[in-house]
Order: C-alpha cells, then sequence, then structure tokens
DNA sequence: CCAAAAGTGTTTCACTTACACCCATGA
DNA sequence: TCATGGGTGTAAGTGAAACACTTTTGG
C-alpha cells in the first residue's frame, strides 16, 4: 500500500448516547463496565471502531452487543479528542446519540458489559472518562432538535395519544406547553394520521390515537413545509 | 500502558472547509496537492492528527500550515467515516469550517500545497475524496446557522455598513431580503454598536458604520434573549 | 444635475398566547 | 355519582411581510 501514513495514531471509538422515555422522565441507557480500567463503573456503551466498517456501523454494533439493541434511531453528535480523556492512551470517540421506544425494546448487558439500566436524566450516576461531558451535549442536542425535526415520534409508541405526545415536549424541552395551543398547533402541521381508534382499559374518557405519518411529512417538507413546535 | 487497544486502527484526518466573503460572492479556500495520491488535484485543506494534538489544534496547525491562516472562527462539522474515502487506507476525517475576513488574510500555500486560492462556492473544480460532500454538508450547516447564531459577522470586516451587513446574508441564504425590514429587525436586536462613523471614499450617500458588540450580544444571551434573523 | 446607494414608516396579515368549561368513561 | 383526563374556541397581542419615496454625496 503505497503513500500509507506512518505516524502513531490515536485510537478511534464511538460512544452512544441511548435516551428514551418513560410516563414521566427522560432516560438515558447506562452500562456498568465489565472491563479495565473503571470495571464496574457505569459509562456509556461504546467501543473501538474495526479497520472494516463505518462509524454508523460501528455505534450500531457496540449498541447491540452491549446492550442488545437494534434497529433504532441514531445519529452523530460530536466528536471528542482531549488529550486526557480516556488515561490508557490517546483515544478519540466520535459520539451519537440514539433514540429508542421503550416499551418495544428489552435491553440486556452483554459484552464487556454488567449489566446495562435506564437512569433519569436527573438521577445520574457519576460516568467515566468525559462521558458526563458527552451526554450533557447528547440532551442539548436532542432539546434542541426535537423543536424543528420529527425526531421526538422515535421515543413514542407508534399509536399515542395527544396528551402524550404533549407530555413527551414538555419531558424533553422541561417546560409546560399550553393544551389547546398545543393541539391545534400540532395538527395544524398536519403530519399526523388520525387513526379513528381510542387508548384501551383506562379509567377516564379515552383518547383519539394518532400516528405520525412520515410519508406525508416528507410531501409537506418537498413543498417548503417547515416543521416547528 | 495497560489494557492499551491493539487492534489495527484508521488513521484520523482533519479537513477544514475556510469560507470568506467578498463583495458578490461567498468563497470556499482550497489548496493544490503537492502530493500523491492526486497531486495537483484541488482538495481541502488538512491533514492527520498528531498523538500530541486536540483535534481542534490539529484542524489549526493544517490551516496554519497549509495556507497561513490563523487566529480565525472554528467550529466542528462532522466526522466522515466511510470505508472507501481515501483510496490508500482506511482514514476517518473530522470535518471543520472555518469563517475568515477575507480583507484581513493573505493566504499563501505551504507545507504539502503547491497552491491555495479562492473559489466562488458556485464555481468549484473538481476535489478529491469526498471532499465535495463534506463542502456541501458545510454549506448546508453555514446557512443554517448563521440565522439563529452571530456567526457571519466573522466573515465581515470589524466595521461594516447595514448594507453590507444585508448582503452578507443574502448571499449565504441564496436569497433577496427587505431592506427596511432587514434594518428594522436587526437593529432591534440591539447587538450592533453605532459607532458615529461612515464609510470612505464611496461615490454616493456614505453610510453609517455599526460593529458587532459582542459583550452586550452575550448579556442579551444570558437575559433569556434568542438571536434570530 | 445626475447617478448611486442610504435611509426611513405604515398597514396588513398570520401566528402566538392566554384562558375555562363541558364531555365521556370506568370505577 | 364521582374522579380523571379528553376535548374544544375566541380574543388580544406580537411580529413578519409588503411596499416607495426622499436624502445625501461625489463626480
Amino acid at each position: 500500500m503505497p503513500y500509507t501514513y506512518k505516524h502513531a495514531r490515536p485510537a478511534l471509538a464511538v460512544d452512544c448516547v441511548v435516551f428514551g422515555l418513560d410516563d414521566t422522565d427522560l432516560k438515558v441507557l447506562l452500562i456498568q463496565r465489565d472491563l479495565e480500567p473503571f470495571a464496574g463503573a457505569w459509562a456509556l456503551p461504546g467501543g473501538f471502531v474495526h479497520l472494516d466498517e463505518t462509524l454508523d456501523e460501528a455505534a450500531r454494533r457496540e449498541l447491540r452487543e452491549e446492550t442488545g439493541l437494534s434497529k433504532v434511531f441514531l445519529e452523530q453528535l460530536y466528536t471528542f479528542g482531549d488529550l486526557q480523556r480516556d488515561p490508557r492512551e490517546r483515544v478519540v470517540t466520535v459520539a451519537y446519540y440514539a433514540l429508542v421506544r421503550l416499551s418495544d425494546h428489552q435491553v440486556q448487558a452483554a459484552t464487556d458489559a454488567r449489566n446495562a439500566a435506564w437512569f433519569g436524566v436527573d438521577d445520574l450516576p457519576d460516568l467515566v472518562f468525559d462521558h458526563a461531558d458527552i451526554l450533557d451535549l447528547a440532551l442539548k442536542r436532542l432539546q434542541g432538535k426535537v423543536r424543528y425535526q420529527p425526531i421526538g415520534f422515535e421515543l413514542l409508541p407508534p399509536k399515542f395519544s395527544l396528551t402524550r405526545l404533549q407530555r413527551m415536549y414538555e419531558i424533553i424541552l422541561e417546560r409546560p406547553l399550553d393544551k389547546r395551543n398545543f393541539r391545534k398547533k400540532v395538527l395544524s402541521l398536519d403530519i399526523l394520521q388520525d387513526l379513528d381508534e381510542v387508548e384501551q382499559d383506562v379509567a377516564h374518557r379515552a383518547a383519539r390515537l394518532y400516528r405520525f405519518d412520515e410519508r406525508k411529512y416528507r410531501q409537506r417538507v418537498r413543498d417548503g413545509f417547515n416543521f416547528e413546535l
């Protein structure tokens, strides 16, 4: 192989901030490390990038291996390259964030991980390396992006009520929204499909269910429409 | 060094999309490669990351070495990790974009570069590797970010007229803006300092000059204000 | 006095905000 | 029948958009 770069190179890793949503809180999936350094400590799922996989593939592989998750929404966040972020040696990490439907996925610890568990974003354990910084940035990105891209739906089950949708935004943005204005706004965007179905087994009036209509959304974007909450 | 990662690792590079602005066009600084592969072809300035420098430092060093630029606005863009993006071997590159005041800086080719030159974004030569993709993304990022962060000022001289400011936005956003509405809006943001000075040597009524007041801007942001064009 | 760009206000329209009560359902 | 959340409309205010003429200056 001619012209090959010959200097010492940093190790290259990926780390994932996986968000999930329950009825009241935004959660993050963490693993308890099974390997040194910091065995037993909590960390973001992640690991080293192989030569034969892209960065996205590496992120998905690590998620699968360490937490059992697959087929989730995944997007690159930022690349962290401080000199001392890993005590072993120079490691540059490409951080990702992922959004999953808590109901859909049973997480399970695996490779290199003793344990995997969900933590409320306001109730996090200490994290290894600079993982707290990564998580902070991911949260800010989510809060920013959720307002102008329809990514929040990735956190909800396919069928949801408007109240559930509103609660999702309230939890992520950390502020209350007006019910009537929210419903008016969301419905006016015309990207939800009314399913003519209602919730089951609730001890009060059952709410109508809707589905995010990705097809219609793309069409509207093409026509110059701008999603914004 | 214990626990060292031992597998083969990708090479790690940085590349910079440097934007500048003249009276009519948004420009990008490219270098003509002096080394194989693709000696003689046009490329983004960039190079491999050293073990003893952060990613930001590597980007600044490469800029300095290859183009003579220093002390410019620089921000990480995205990390590109496709398998075949470099024919030599697996190279992952952390892309940055930079904004410079064309008037301030004399560019000069240096290390690894035969030549450095500015190209209009609508008049680009073929680029090596995936540099055209990187440039595309940088342009989109600039177009998005310029509307809600006051980064556009980095492209202008310290003293500028409102017309020049408007033209900057029109060039970047690629659409005309209404003069009266623009001035009203910009002045209402209250982040410009009126210098009580006017342009010199113009063959018509001289425009008032303003300066971006970063101090006031930060203060206003702290008070919950949101920059948005 | 002419060419060239600077500078300036008002009206209309759309969207956001604030706000409170009745309805349907299951226990 | 009661508790719980579901569902709905209107008025006021704010900001965006459309739009054309006068002023200043140097050549």
